[in-house]
DNA sequence: TTGCATTGGTTGCACGTGCATGTAGTGTAC
DNA sequence: GTACACTACATGCACGTGCAACCAATGCAA
């Protein structure tokens, strides 16, 4: 099965690269929905966009366009603008008007939104460890 | 950076391939859908039950157990059930009673669902040749 | 100025998903 | 036989998502 055709082979490899990243995409970021929901009440998204906005170290006050944040975060520009919201009305984070460009917004962590980030890292960096770094993430984790 | 916190380096380690997980899974999920969709009316979980059912190699009217394809397929339960709705009501699958546990049901490919299959598999080992393989899959097919 | 194309963000809507629950069938103990 | 725990699948419901449509602001051209 290795010479007769030359696209077959390359095929399985592509299939077999593509459902180990199924299967470690799904048993991650399901677990890290689960134990990100039960101790932080934050889903994976949620948590994704304020490490971004943690890691932009922004002096308080200051943030970031949504438009930026919408490139790193893999999320449709709808999506986020309601996961903006939802993170506003928990208090976590702030939209400001953007004086340059007033068709733009600048979003801000909260204290309370960096209170809630730190807490949460462990939980992330833990999960991160137990499902990518161990090879037990085959099936502990899935939806089922 | 290195030396003075043995956690940290691992963390960011951890982190960067997290994040590159889920930059390919974005790009090559999105991309699978879109053109899954617009080409051969599959979605992508769709496609990969289709793959399965195709792949046990089952005489006509034999089918795969709902649980076995559940444990395939990164899906919930209630989930599968109503993709595999789905594809009966495409004339895709079909489900037969289970003699043996009449709790369970067989699912398996009609003469309709493996010509799909055969249809959409080149499409979908494009996609993957195209995300999963190049370097192109940073930015090419975000939701956004 | 007016007009038009473009960009940044929000909202109506349909859809797929997971969780919790319901229903039918199985196996075991009594 | 009856009762009870358990399994396999289906369904009600709430929620997050993407698409398309929308509105406001900007930039450019005439």
């Amino acid at each position: 099965m290795t010479g007769l055709d030359p696209a077959a082979p390359a095929d399985a490899d592509l299939v077999a690269e593509w459902r180990s990243l199924l299967a470690r995409h799904a048993a991650t970021s399901c677990a890290l929905d689960r134990e990100l929901g039960e101790r932080h009440h934050l889903g994976m998204s949620e948590f994704e966009v304020l490490e971004r906005l943690s890691e932009a170290g922004l002096p308080a006050g200051q943030g970031l366009r949504a438009q930026d944040l919408a490139l790193t975060v893999h999320l449709s520009q709808s999506a986020l603008s309601r996961l903006i919201g939802r993170l506003e009305k928990a208090g976590l984070v702030e939209r400001t008007l953007c004086e340059a460009d007033r068709r733009g917004i600048f979003v801000a962590l909260t204290d309370a939104g960096r209170t809630r980030y730190r807490e949460a890292r462990p939980t992330h960096r833990d999960v991160l460890a137990g499902t990518l770094g161990d090879a037990s993430a085959e099936n502990s984790a899935d939806p089922a």
